[in-house]
DNA sequence: CGTCAAATTGAATGGGGTCAAGCGGCGTGG
DNA sequence: CCACGCCGCTTGACCCCATTCAATTTGACG
């Protein structure tokens, strides 16, 4: 998303650029309308980089923002007193962060870049003192609530799965849905480590590698370090425990009839 | 929570009623500003019973609005496409269900009475249409749904520990902090039954049976059907992992230093 | 008192955690 | 340029704990 360098990093000052730019972003309507209705504040001069490891915010930050993912890929966690580190999520571009600030102003995860990313901030503070302005803005900031309700509740769904290996399969098949917008690219370039899958899902490391040579065994994908390849989509789906398909089914929880 | 039984299922007409009715209400601050902000109609008249085992909505509803528990207890559930059935949150008074319908309109959860209990209807398609009126309504809307995201994370938390041991205790202590309002009551009367915990923490509804009757053979808690009191709060947080108390230590991710 | 569901308890199996060793890439420094 | 060492990943072996199947007890309600 965002594919133009020379916007990047920089003000998006007028609403044509803002539309070209952003063109191909999940959150394209959101920052039109803010930018149309009078709030170009709220999506432009926002943009920061920030190299891997480094941490967006940290437990107890508190900018009164959240953030749009423009490139790059980030974790948040959570440090549990016993010193384990849980990981809460990972944030692919076109996703938020940060909206654990929401609640008490102060934030409870800390958010971690996984590779060299680019964020754009998207200032709450301001958009709740001056109002949303029109209520499409709002509309839109509820869906993407809602849509981050939804991102939660797929990880509780992965940690219910009693069975290690449906945890992964169902774990890349998701990655894969987000990852790849639309084309049909099987090609997945994981962005964080074997010990950062195991704690997002629950498992020990070696657990996860395991997982993952069975799954190549079985020819189900194709593993090599972070590079994996699905060979099978119809097994992996069958082996996370999801429905045949149906042309191009999404998260259980996504879908509704 | 509202233990006036006269003003049950009835429109709440003014604000002085509203204001006696709500007093001990998690919610009272959000309904008294849509009353006082001219919008008696997103708190009056829609609360309604609903009888054990009934259900408030079912995946595919979307009546546009959210819940608030008056009084009784309510449980999420996901049907996964394998017939399991996922217990995702509980849902005690003063507190929200039915947010997850905010990202498509539809709901891709169902929600089940525990008890006999009421429900107060916030109609948030209204909210939107007319604007929030109030930037404080606005404020406190974010914080309800800042608030039940963190409801999801320590699901997450709880989900995340390895030994059935530390689930369980983790669920009996966050249990009792959101039953518990203020006073030292050490009660308390699970509305669930064993299979639902046991669908909510990810384990086999014998290993729940197995760690209640641990827990009371090592002192911690005294077991009676669905008859639960907490004899050692310090023990039990030890259990959990949680720090060592510190007065009145709340959830892990609540607090934030 | 009888019936049924919920809850407890027991015994056996297996999957995943833990500990430990081996492998490969990559950057640093000699 | 190569060697070393570090780190992430893989693989192996063992053991414990949770699941599973099964039987029994308790409790609620007619």
């Amino acid at each position: 998303l965002w594919q133009h360098p020379e916007t990047m990093s920089r003000p998006i000052s007028d609403l044509s650029l803002l539309r070209r730019a952003c063109a191909p972003c999940t959150l394209r309507q959101f920052c039109q309308q803010a930018a149309g209705a009078g709030a170009p504040e709220l999506v432009a001069g926002k943009a920061q980089s920030l190299a891997r490891g480094n941490s967006l915010f940290r437990v107890g930050d508190g900018e009164g923002s959240v953030y749009i993912v423009r490139n790059g890929a980030l974790k948040t966690v959570a440090v549990t007193e016993d010193g384990a580190e849980h990981v809460l999520g990972f944030h692919l571009p076109g996703e938020l962060v940060g909206l654990d600030s929401l609640a008490t102003g102060a934030h409870c995860v800390e958010a971690v870049a996984l590779a060299d990313s680019q964020v754009c901030a998207v200032p709450m503070n301001v958009l709740l003192a001056r109002g949303t302005g029109t209520p499409a803005l709002g509309r839109d900031l509820l869906q993407l609530f809602g849509r981050t309700a939804l991102e939660s509740h797929s990880h509780v769904d992965v940690l219910m799965r009693r069975q290690a290996g449906e945890r992964i399969a169902l774990f890349l098949h998701n990655l894969l849905q987000r990852a790849r917008p639309v084309d049909g690219t099987t090609e997945l370039h994981l962005p964080m480590s074997r010990e950062d899958v195991a704690r997002y899902l629950g498992l020990a490391l070696e657990t996860v590698s395991r997982g993952f040579t069975k799954l190549q065994d079985e020819g189900v994908i194709l593993v090599a370090g972070r590079s994996v390849r699905i060979i099978d989509t119809a097994q992996l789906r069958q082996l996370a425990l999801l429905p045949p398909s149906e042309d191009e089914g999404g998260s259980p929880l996504e879908r509704h009839a």
